[in-house]
DNA sequence: GTCTATACCGTGATAGAC
DNA sequence: GTCTATCACGGTATAGAC
């Protein structure tokens, strides 16, 4: 805390900084001086920047779901068959996911006490949905192991990259890379999925 | 909420009525004033039976806790091969995290903003460190796959029993049931784990 | 673009009556 | 065991000078 990170601001540089910070402490655990604080500006001077606290919430959870949605636009995802489509998707999501690391965190602690937190949870859903389709096709598709239940699948497959958030950092050294990580969550997920 | 929970308290259901307040809207989201209103009595008469709201807090995390680490003690866990310890814990953590799915479910929200919290980091990493024991036994058995990454390998997998607390709703018609989802979790985690 | 000063309200917690 | 009344503090946000 208490980084000097000089020069003005943008919306976009003070946007780091305070995301940074919510995912450290919690969005209603960080208080406007907390910000001020690691930001090395007053308190009354990132309201030049942002109308407010939750304006920075919002930023941070729309950006997280772009990236996240717009995977679901890639050629990968849209052609070829269902259990193919779906382990593209399931990669990329880890890719997407490790390369926008705060944003998305932010999103997934959210919990649904403000409007914009239970917009997020919706759009959320939406996701997760598509998601699942997806899954369900390659089920018809014959290309799912017979033992799979594909709502719980759907569910534990999530669980396991968004749990990518809780000790994934970038650039650690001796630890995995990003790219080793996503294929670790495909081969772990896919193992107990695909037909053999 | 303003659930009528008449009766007086004991510690323990003002426990219970807490941290349900607590999983709906965070901890540092809610204040005496949600948990007067959820538990039907005044903000004064809370602390005839908790001397703070971080007590309740304590309490909460440390009965998650205790059902957790107990798991390790029993015989499945510390007797027979380490991959088949590590299968059995895998399915015994599932099932007390389903079991005490609230306290649970706090513990693992916990972020470090107080003493209290801390504590329950250090504590979890010290469980995690014991099963990431486990696996690494497993490998040195050579049971488990010749491509899985230890530590990885711990990481989701605890990912996915974790996941567990985001969606499961004990007693939920047509859903999975708490065995059903146990079994699932097992399956799923093995079968990428477990050599052929 | 940043500051100091401040308005105003909700917070966790206590005092003391019943 | 519960209540009303109250405290001291920190919360978000604004006003206006530089």
């Amino acid at each position: 805390m208490t980084m000097a990170k000089r020069d003005t601001y943008t919306p976009d540089s003070l946007l780091a900084v305070a995301v940074a910070v919510f995912n450290e402490r919690g969005y209603d655990g960080t208080s406007m001086e907390h910000l001020s604080k690691a930001a090395g500006i007053s308190k009354s001077s990132i309201y030049h920047h942002v109308r407010s606290k939750e304006e920075l919430l919002r930023r941070a959870i729309s950006r997280a779901l772009d990236g996240l949605f717009d995977v679901l636009e890639e050629p990968g995802a849209v052609t070829g068959r269902a259990i193919d489509r779906l382990e593209y998707v399931t990669r990329r999501e880890a890719e997407v996911l490790m390369d926008e690391l705060p944003y998305v965190t932010l999103l997934l602690r959210v919990r649904g006490n403000t409007d914009t937190e239970r917009w997020a949870m919706e759009r959320r859903r939406e996701f997760d949905q598509k998601v699942a389709d997806l899954l369900e096709r390659a089920g018809a598709d014959g290309d799912l192991r017979a033992d799979v239940d594909i709502r719980l699948a759907t569910r534990l497959l999530f669980g396991m990259i968004n749990s990518i958030v809780e000790w994934y950092r970038p650039g650690r050294g001796g630890a995995a890379s990003r790219d080793e990580v996503a294929e670790a969550v495909v081969r772990t997920a896919f193992a107990g999925l695909r037909k053999p």
